[in-house]
DNA sequence: GTGAAAGCGCTAACAA
DNA sequence: TTGTTAGCGCTTTCAC
């Protein structure tokens, strides 16, 4: 009876019991309502909203996680925050997520397996019902450690057979192939390429879809035009460097990122090199920075948003409906190429 | 006794009683041993981490903050996560949290109150031990939600009189000081300043110190030149448009930001004006592609490094040690100029 | 429709 | 030192 007026006097944060107190109903009334049952009289859930309401009441998420076994978090797992890449992904899929309902964990590994690693179990630990790994290829075994536990988890460019993991797959090809032709009907012939570094998944594979896009429109690959860059300013810096160094000299380039692009953009400014008119250059990704690049950037576009999309859809349904037999586990995310002013017809 | 033998026969994942269990030992010695309290024999410590070990067990952070009241979570809540400014810093942040086994939760407001609302909401239902308001001046009321309810918050340029609340004074006059004198001394007298949204503290203060600088250095300040800008890439070009519009031009300009100063590049680029022959171009922040644009930029660096760990530590504390008496309440971040290749003498 | 009561997995107070 | 036990705030049977 006078559970009220325990030690302290007034302030303590309201729980659910104070709300049930003060509308005069039970806790699972409360509950129900706030979850939205149907079962609870219109009478009674105005009542419950009103005391919600005047004790400025907020539900306790880890009460809720540990009786009902979600948390309605996912975590989403990137590979530099520091590549605006990133953060616009980062964003798209926060605003998908909070829109749901849902709270995100995000961490960023810088490629270190050590940091993958802790951050899995971090993750783990507190209980996610899902995460994203946007590292884009570099997917470790310690990623078994998620679905060993049932935690649903999808995965760009790389398939994991697993019941609880989701692939969404990149069509670099059509940018790819679009941004290629697009230099061959400039008249170029003379086609480098900076690859991401040869471990992830995401570099091989645009490298690939270089090669073959070459081969499409009838271009020779030299191979010492394929260099290994590491998908940062610098590298695209070091990359020009090289093939700056070599005795024959592309007339353009494609960039694995827009990272590498506006690294080169950099060093051929340096060596006075005119962008587009002695070198074209084409990026990767369509940052927001391309646009503000001198000259602006053509560059082949993969939508932050769609991927964001992707991600969030599939790691919702793994979460919300498991056992669906018809779930969708792929997913595809297409490129657009997007001519600006760093492409132009050699020499002119 | 046959506890272990209930329904499900074998995999589910290990709570704190199969560890107790395997270890022969109470629930107790496990939780203290997990917390490392000195109380725990060798013998018995040892046989509890070998259990842990072999059922790969992971403690629940939701029945841990259940009934420790403590979540080891901070919030961190930036203005825009698409300016780089903030993913490093963001980067710096969760990298001491986690040394220190705290996780973060990051939230972008985009300059909307309610966006902020709600997410100081989630962070209040997520019973986060604490929140970094790192939007740089539009502290809105909604922040006493939290120091009401006992949050510690940390703020950028931005005094709270709660015993909950520190704040980290930056002090950009070093920095534009410099920046001005370094100017004056290659021979300008007529310096614009493109400042950031007057809403923002932040922007204020730098448009303060802008003109004390220039009051400092005997230079006088054109009102037409001093034009409010957003901190954006765009805002930027506006702003450098707007400038151009004016009978008499500056040679040079202090940008509030570094995302002003690129879009100022990029608009004077576009209209053939030489950087840094006719004009001199001077940012704020030294994101990192601060060293990629073309040519470099000059700029005023504020430390995202500094700026985390003073955040990190004013909540640390307030966590941690709340009665301290002798608790820092007050960080002082500073600015540095760094001269690149954006200045030069004004005509040469 | 509504309420009483049994835990979710853990920490901390108290006993031994 | 170690174990027993009472909750933390909530959801969810199960009765009514």
């Amino acid at each position: 009876m006078a559970r009220k007026s325990t030690r302290k006097p007034a302030t303590k944060t309201p729980d659910i019991r104070s709300v049930a107190a003060l509308a005069k109903v039970s806790i699972a009334t409360v509950s129900r309502t706030i979850n939205g049952s149907p079962l609870v009289s219109d009478r009674l859930s105005k009542r419950v909203w009103q005391a919600i309401r005047q004790l400025n009441y907020l539900p306790n998420t880890h009460a809720r996680t540990l009786v009902s076994g979600r948390s309605r978090l996912f975590g989403i797992i990137v590979e530099n925050i520091t590549n605006p890449f990133f953060p616009e992904l980062i964003q798209s899929f926060e605003t998908i997520a909070v829109a749901h309902g849902y709270e995100i964990l995000v961490s960023s590994t810088n490629s270190d397996a050590t940091v993958l690693t802790t951050c899995v179990r971090r993750m783990l630990e507190r209980k996610v019902d899902g995460v994203a790994v946007l590292t884009f290829g570099e997917e470790e075994p310690v990623l078994d450690q998620l679905t060993h536990r049932n935690v649903p988890i999808v995965l760009a460019e790389f398939k994991l057979e697993d019941p609880k993991a989701s692939t969404i797959l990149l069509d670099y090809r059509t940018g790819i192939n679009a941004a290629v032709n697009h230099l061959a009907e400039l008249g170029h012939r003379q086609i480098a390429f900076l690859a991401g570094p040869r471990k992830l998944h995401s570099a091989m594979t645009r490298e690939r879809d270089f090669r073959e896009a070459m081969k499409g429109a009838g271009l020779p690959v030299r191979e010492q035009w394929v260099i290994e860059c590491d998908h940062t300013l610098r590298g695209g810096v070091a990359g020009y460097g090289l093939l700056q160094s070599l005795p024959a000299r592309p007339t353009a380039i494609i960039c694995s990122n827009d990272m590498t692009a506006i690294g080169v953009l950099r060093a051929a400014y340096l060596e006075g090199v005119q962008v587009p008119r002695s070198l074209s250059v084409i990026g990767l990704d369509d940052i927001d920075f391309a646009e503000y690049t001198l000259p602006q950037l053509t560059t082949i576009r993969l939508s932050r948003a769609d991927l964001a999309r992707a991600a969030f859809e599939a790691l919702r349904q793994q979460a919300e409906d498991p056992r669906n037999p018809n779930m969708q586990r792929e997913f595809l995310v297409s490129t657009t190429l997007v001519v600006r002013g760093s492409t132009a017809a050699p020499g002119c």
